[in-house]
DNA sequence: AACACAAATGGTATCGTTCCCATTAACCGA
DNA sequence: TCGGTTAATGGGAACGATACCATTTGTGTT
């Protein structure tokens, strides 16, 4: 038995394909690079029989190498188990597949150590581009990036001193468009709830545009940090009853936000509605939760697709960034919590 | 024209480092792989100290292509959305780290199609190992993968013919749990909801196990699947207005069909607890539907870890698979939804 | 003193591609 | 008829690392 018993498991390499084909190496690295026109049908037809019979699908680790870059593109998230980056990587995965890319997807659990670690490793691999969600501020690790020619994209937060596009929701527009709202339905006295704002520019924002709009708008109006040892119940309750006049309502910076508060809301038994509550980002349950969460939904799919296909863009057309900043609109779902 | 700047980011090689450090590629490839401890204490001073000066991190892909595996680990994920999902790939990709590995993951959305071409993708990466949670039954294209010799691990899902450890949640016990709760609490009529059962041996597993379960226990049951067109709303009413002089309760097969129920409950306007509803799958806002939904919640840390884990002793050990079901047990968290 | 053997280090082929540079054949206008 | 172009193909040197097989030096044994 003279067959290459290919049982024993070698993957077939272009050199076998060429053989087979009766044609040189360069020829089939031609077929399945992107010159396939400049082979002859016959030789097209050769190539194309003998990779099928030996199952060939070309090395992408020795392409890298060869290469400079791989067709891999990394994306570092900084919380994987938030709904919102879901949905973005969701999107991101999407297009990426649509490009013939691979994601390497890196989560670090909102810890700056992990995502040195991370960002290391992404660059052993020749990413051809890099979309970031940031934790921290890795400035000096993302520049190595831009200077080494890998295109980088932000998510959601941008990273100071950093020459990349932002592609996000557009906070100013999501917070006047929640105030406006909120004084719509009547209520006077607006505590912002927010996750701690240091690591990510998003929440800074946020906060500020908040504090602003607000005064503009000459609300009452406090905002509330989550952190792990302040007593959120208790700050929650004393903003209640220091705006006895007002109607009171809670804006949640964003979906775990948003949870937190849901649950202190039931907890104290407060009747949603007549306190207002409202949240940025939709979730599966906000219908669920009687009388329903106000919210106001990200594009999620959009923002990720974007994403990729302005790295995409800058990693053929070798351009350097626009420092754009790609905004979204969010779409207000206006539900019974914000209903008096 | 102007000379490239040089500073533009070339990433420096072994070689460099080997010159700077007065050494030989060997020694420096030695130094960081896993034989430090063959070279002396000079030389691994002076190789340190080049290195961190040229900022040198090994060639991921120049590894892989020599070594024909690469650090890279293949995760397929039917669903990226489903929050058990999310879970579970947190957790595998925490263990990934911990070994020094990085995750590729390719979502597959349910269609076999994606699934395919990810497979073959995933093979030309040369990735270490394989976690699969199968949409559909891509045995030829497993197989070939564990002919190759990359060990494989199934992920709550098995596939037919395919020689791999399969880790999940004991869906025999899980059944029976919830059973046993719904009895216990009174119910005596329980209808079984599912999505299709056809891509997903646990879906086929759970539906059998809650028929022969529902029979032992003299309970009125029927089953319903979840599919486009079908009437679920009409079915579900059906079923209470067919078992009149029982409690009756639904058994939700995973977390979205418990979505999908528990949003027919309110258009309904049935009384949560009155008629029970319970699901297999614990989710952010089941304590938040008042009066809270009971689940029965799967350790999705331990299985994502243990998957991992098992991967990881197949690629060191190079055994081949016991064909071992890993089965880990549900904690049933019980809520107002099985009070009557 | 001679030899064996281990420890420390280096040279070189090799992994599977791509890409630059031949080479050949066919064709065309003057 | 002949340079000159173009189309179709092939040969071989990289890419950056690893691993086998030297080579050198130091140490212990007889």
């Amino acid at each position: 038995m003279k067959t290459i018993m290919s049982s024993a498991g070698r993957r077939s390499t272009i050199l076998e394909v060429a053989r087979l084909a009766g044609a040189s190496k360069t020829s089939v690295s031609r077929y399945f690079g992107d010159e396939r026109e400049r082979l002859s049908p016959t030789l097209q037809d050769r190539i194309a029989h003998a990779a099928s019979t030996l199952d060939y699908q070309p090395n992408q680790m020795a392409r890298g190498l060869k290469g400079g870059r791989s067709k891999l593109i990394g994306m570092l998230v900084a919380d994987i188990r938030n709904p919102f980056s879901v949905a973005i990587t969701h999107g991101v995965e999407q297009a990426c597949r649509q490009y013939g890319y691979s994601l390497l997807v890196c989560n670090t659990d909102n810890d700056s150590e992990q995502e040195r670690q991370h960002l290391d490793l992404l660059g052993a691999y020749q990413v051809a581009g890099l979309v970031v969600n940031a934790t921290g501020s890795p400035e000096t690790q993302i520049q190595a990036f831009i200077r080494h020619g890998t295109p980088v994209v932000l998510l959601d937060r941008e990273v100071s001193n950093v020459d990349a596009e932002v592609v996000g929701l557009d906070n100013q527009l999501a917070i006047d468009s929640a105030l406006d709202h909120l004084s719509a339905q009547g209520y006077q006295a607006v505590l912002y709830v927010s996750e701690a704002p240091e690591q990510s520019s998003t929440r800074q924002r946020r906060l500020a545009c908040f504090n602003q709009g607000a005064q503009q708008r000459a609300l009452s109006h406090a905002t509330l940090l989550l952190t792990g040892d302040t007593n959120t119940r208790q700050a929650l309750s004393h903003f209640l009853a220091t705006h006895p006049q007002h109607a009171c309502a809670v804006l949640c910076g964003n979906g775990n936000v948003t949870l937190t508060v849901t649950r202190l809301f039931q907890q104290l038994g407060l009747p949603l509605g007549q306190v207002g509550l409202m949240g940025i980002d939709e979730l599966d349950w906000c219908d669920l939760v009687p009388p329903g969460i106000t919210t106001l939904a990200q594009p999620t799919d959009a923002i990720g697709k974007t994403a990729l296909h302005c790295l995409r863009h800058r990693i053929t057309s070798q351009t350097s960034p626009q420092p754009t900043t790609l905004s979204f609109t969010p779409t207000l779902i206006a539900r019974g919590s914000t209903r008096r």
